[in-house]
DNA sequence: CTTGAACCTCAAGTTACTTGAGGTCGCATC
DNA sequence: GATGCGACCTCAAGTAACTTGAGGTTCAAG
């Protein structure tokens, strides 16, 4: 036997939830109820560990709750096929690439409008800065154009 | 003079908001209260139209709207000075790119979780796909290595 | 036996909206 | 002048995924 019980503390610790994000998983029901020791604390095994670190490393790669729920079902259910978890996280690949494509363009706006202002209007009056100028778009304060 | 007004629908339809997001941005006071029709029906100016597009934009790059409060207020203030706006843009930027960082490395992983999945199990049970282990962690099922 | 950290529950707050219910306005048509 | 109907109105609640707070209990050490 090793089944070292580990507090919620321990459990947080070890996985690098926040003890409270444990208790609303598993108010959520993304995680089982947990055992109790007699004074009402909860307690955990190895195999929670693992399960817990399984759904953390989906979180921080960026599935949702209810994907996540979809992959732990899909873990935990020897008759499911694979093919379903391939196509989850193939479908998360993708949204990645979108928002990649959306960031790297955000990032060299940002950058001009940095190096812009610095070139052409460091110190003046924040109405006239290039930055809010591009911000407030092309058409300037012409009207009826 | 030149003040075609605009009813929120149109204003919605021009800038890229939602007709209740513009609602919305007035509850929040980020746009100032709304001129009315007799009948209760608000309507808006082109400076309502190039504020909003100056709102909308930020928001599109990714400024939260604390962010893009200030930044309104930036450049509505003549007093202001325009090296604040830069900062915010510059930190803006850094976090954009750590954002960048770890979407790559999410990317390459999920990436690395496809291809080996196709390659050794495609079709197999869930619980053996080699996605779902390599997210539970190196440690498999070991137990009191 | 006392202290203090860690735990407990329940409720409310956060961000930035979206959705829904139920009712009104304005304009065009008959 | 009635009628239809789409766009508008308000107010309340829902969403994701937690976090924070209040107020009280348990556990382990000294």
């Amino acid at each position: 036997m090793c089944s070292r019980a580990l507090t919620i503390g321990a459990l947080a610790e070890q996985t690098g939830c926040n003890v409270p994000t444990i208790r609303y998983y598993e108010e959520i029901g993304l995680l089982p109820p947990a055992r109790r020791r007699p004074g009402g604390h909860r307690f955990y095994s190895e195999d929670d560990l693992r399960q817990l670190t399984f759904i953390r490393r989906c979180r921080d790669f960026g599935f949702s709750v209810e994907q996540v729920r979809t992959l732990v079902s899909l873990a935990q259910d020897p008759d499911r096929d694979c093919n379903e978890t391939r196509d989850l996280a193939q479908a998360h690949l993708a949204e990645v690439r979108r928002k990649l494509i959306e960031l790297r363009a955000l990032e060299s706006s940002l950058e001009a409008f940095v190096d812009n202002c610095t070139a052409a209007c460091a110190g003046g009056p924040a109405s006239q800065c290039t930055i809010t100028q591009d911000l407030t778009g092309p058409r300037g304060s012409r009207c009826c154009g």
